[in-house]
DNA sequence: ATTAATTAGTGTTCTTTTTACACTTACTTA
DNA sequence: TAAGTAAGTGTAAAAAGAACACTAATTAAT
């Protein structure tokens, strides 16, 4: 595999969520131009995750590189929800200063392919490119480079109609997990509160979630029962639809 | 707006879905390439419409102006599903003389954003830059040139997973339907069958469906009051989870 | 050792939705 | 006027959803 970009103007975006236990987060990267003259910082802000894509790669493995270089993890959960291409969308004036100092011109359409990955954040080390990495919480998300507010605006919709339809709650979550942990990311990302009981109920249907004889330690309270996630049985029972309109 | 392409290298492909009252049909046109010297024809295949996108217009207005030259309207349902980039994608050998043949390079890679959208086949004129178009049942497609057919997979999957959240069904009927027709189209989409009472029932609930005074007429049998879609009330009352699980 | 604090875990009732199922009505054609 | 055809309608049983409160197990503080 060569490391040569196909070219310029056509990249991926990734939307890297992130849950620590209390909210969904993003990953974001701080964006620092610094004058080459001076030395001094011209601008400091954020940006999502994203790289061009190399000559002999496909887009999903652009996107999978992005998240292996950041976070050392491969068979991350990705998803390719939508492509920005708006002629408009890089032409804020610091971003025409970020594309003119990297080499690209800010004349030219770029268009960024969005994919959007899930990722418990326990135990990652992160490293990017040299650039400061850090996730934030998407409700503090203020405003970031280029349209990437738009871009995780679409994530997060695509997330929402993601998890509704399939079980990928657990990609937030470490191998083992409680109940109430599970129910709690279904909440936090889908925005509304779910009674224990009836939430219970409902994942009593799903085969896939099978209990360990494992429990949490070092709580100050009875200590909650951990599950695991079996991808076997759910591709075995797919067919029975996942539904978690709510 | 000027009609310059911005890039060979980027373009938009459109899956244009009709249905005749019989079966869901995709829009195709013929791809002859007829070599210069003898004016033979090398080949004859098929293809899914799609464009170049202009300098100074967005993706979407791109799939719309191929959606407007093929059928004159304006205001067709567009659903941006997918993007495809895999570096193989056009490298068959009939792709490879036709990208040749059009002054583009077959070795570069060329990125393709896939929209679907929904049309009533009827009263349609089609004509597309001289090339033969028609509606060929789904169930009737063989193989595409390009990587068409799985593009037209992809936006199945898509549209059937639209179907199920919004009330897309509508604009693959004419402005004034029966409920039988309607019924129809979810069965023909999802590939299922659907009780008339159970359906019925399902969608009274739905308030954006109008009745009118209105028959059919002409049909040998009691004659089906015709509904037409509102707009305005779906808009109004969409909180209400739209949710055509099945 | 006891108590307070905290979260885990569990069942029932009522309402709504889903499913399965068959006959009468209105129109055209022969 | 009879035959053919699709439209239109209700009920009962099963499944799913919603609302709701107490006991159990652990740690921390005293």
């Amino acid at each position: 595999m060569t490391n040569r970009p196909l070219n310029n103007y056509i990249s991926v975006d990734c939307v890297i969520f992130g849950y620590n236990g209390q909210e969904l987060q993003v990953l974001l990267v701080d964006r620092t131009l610094t004058n080459e003259k001076t030395g001094k910082s011209e601008f400091t802000d954020l940006t999502l995750t994203g790289n061009h894509i190399y000559e002999d790669e496909t887009i999903e493995q652009a996107a999978y590189r992005v998240l292996f270089d950041l976070t050392g993890l491969k068979n991350v959960f990705l998803d390719q929800f939508k492509t920005f291409a708006h002629p408009e969308r890089l032409k804020k004036e610091n971003d025409r200063k970020w594309l003119l100092h990297d080499g690209r011109d800010p004349n030219k359409r770029i268009v960024s392919i969005g994919y959007f990955s899930l990722l418990a954040t326990q135990n990652i080390t992160l490293e990017w490119k040299g650039r400061n990495v850090k996730w934030v919480p998407v409700s503090e998300v203020g405003e970031l480079a280029f349209d990437h507010n738009q871009i995780l605006n679409e994530a997060l919709i695509a997330l929402r109609n993601k998890i509704k339809q399939e079980p990928i709650g657990f990609e937030l979550l470490p191998e083992k997990f409680s109940l109430t942990q599970l129910q709690h990311i279904y909440e936090v990302i889908l925005s509304t509160e779910l009674d224990k009981r009836n939430f219970r109920k409902k994942i009593a249907r799903m085969k896939y979630l099978i209990p360990t004889d494992e429990k949490q330690t070092g709580v100050a309270h009875k200590p909650a029962r951990l599950y695991i996630f079996s991808r076997e049985v759910y591709e075995k029972t797919k067919k029975e639809l996942f539904d978690f309109t709510v």
